[in-house]
DNA sequence: GCGATAATCAATAATTACATTGAATCGTTG
DNA sequence: CAACGATTCAATGTAATTATTGATTATCGC
């Protein structure tokens, strides 16, 4: 009466894509591939976890379609299979913030208490950057910052930024970004900037999903 | 320098309700409640498996944020806990087509091939349902009809396809629908009514998406 | 209150997922 | 072609998931 073989295959084949995604080191290894395609050894290093480790996270993703490999000399650079991938772990972001209560509580309480400005967004940054009327801060570590960044971003990485304050013009509006919506450090930087005086707001999300929008990306 | 501790807390967070969707008859059981709030009995029943055993799964989707339970008299009543659930299940199946070879062998062999027209959009039948130009047909079980249906759809579930043509008037376009882009019901009765000499199409989707793009619904 | 029905809980055994280790490939570079 | 670096593979033990079973709680109708 219903449809029993083919449907469970698929439905086997969707829970396969869901189960990869249900672990926190690959969500973390989306992220840092949602800025660009990397090799192993960075990535391990990023997370700090041992390279043997990630290659398997790596190779398990792989099988479940979340990303693609290509041998170049003698790195492996990995990225991921789709934009996709991105909107569906934000479809899994957006559930765990809205019906989880810890989830809730976390980016309310440590986030947002950090930031009552709305964000700006990609496209107002966009005419806003042709325009000049603002300086845009890349606060991501320089390595990433080098992969890929925000046409005439500045990179600033948080545990410089006091050191460099001085290149900034104070009568300029300063946009921080880093990784991504669930990233921390454009919070910190703008809650810095304002103590010191600078009017400062976020880029709404983060670098992947500046790509991912289809924005130019300068490297 | 980068954010550890609550940033590792929110991607656990995330990973559990990837890892909850990740298992093919939580999915299944997320298609049911997709088409209106059920009961642990009824989806024991659907599924075909022990009530213990869907409770243990609801109860871990219940703690992921995926549905949200409620006694009712001796009933306890379950339904997704936003719409975002489904936003999520169909990104991920999204990446599972795009990226898994398998899936989009099957998806293509299996279903496309008894449809070579375009399904209706949900809005066109909308329009088309206004000028009562069409004959809607909900092919799912009768019970599921009798739970949430298309305004002025005819149940006809596809084992009484042939028995009840005659209802049909054949100069009228037929629109069949049942659970969802990934239940074959309504390719079969589209491919049984075309050998009949009617002029049949497959509603975009199904009815947890009907219902979810905040469609009409008649029960 | 007493059964009857709906649902959950508790305990188990089987399976699967995971991190770790050290060895084995693969491609480059001298 | 040998040595090296990047990655993968294979094997191990540990931990987490899962289905199943039977017992337990909650609610209704009488």
């Amino acid at each position: 009466m219903s449809s029993t073989s083919p449907k469970l295959a698929l439905f086997e084949q969707f829970a396969l894509v869901a189960k990869t995604l249900g672990h926190p080191q690959r969500l973390e290894l989306i992220e840092q591939l949602g800025q660009g395609p990397r090799h192993v050894d960075l990535l391990a290093d990023k997370l700090g976890l041992p390279i043997a480790n990630v290659s398997q996270h790596l190779q398990a993703m792989r099988r479940a379609g979340l990303v693609a490999a290509e041998r170049q000399g003698k790195y492996v650079i990995y990225r991921l299979a789709s934009p996709d991938v991105l909107a569906a772990v934000q479809a899994i972001q957006q559930v765990a913030e809205a019906n989880l209560a810890e989830v809730g509580r976390v980016v309310r309480g440590y986030f947002y208490q950090r930031d009552c400005l709305e964000p700006i967004s990609r496209d107002e940054l966009q005419s806003r950057l042709r325009d000049g009327t603002v300086t845009v801060l890349d606060v991501r570590p320089a390595d990433e910052y080098a992969l890929g960044h925000v046409p005439g971003a500045l990179n600033v990485p948080l545990g410089e930024l006091e050191a460099r304050l001085s290149a900034l013009d104070p009568a300029q509006e300063v946009i921080a970004y880093c990784r991504g919506p669930y990233c921390v450090m454009s919070f910190e930087a703008v809650a810095r900037l304002r103590q010191m005086g600078f009017s400062a707001r976020r880029l709404q999300d983060g670098m992947p999903e500046w790509a991912a929008a289809g924005q130019p990306v300068e490297s």
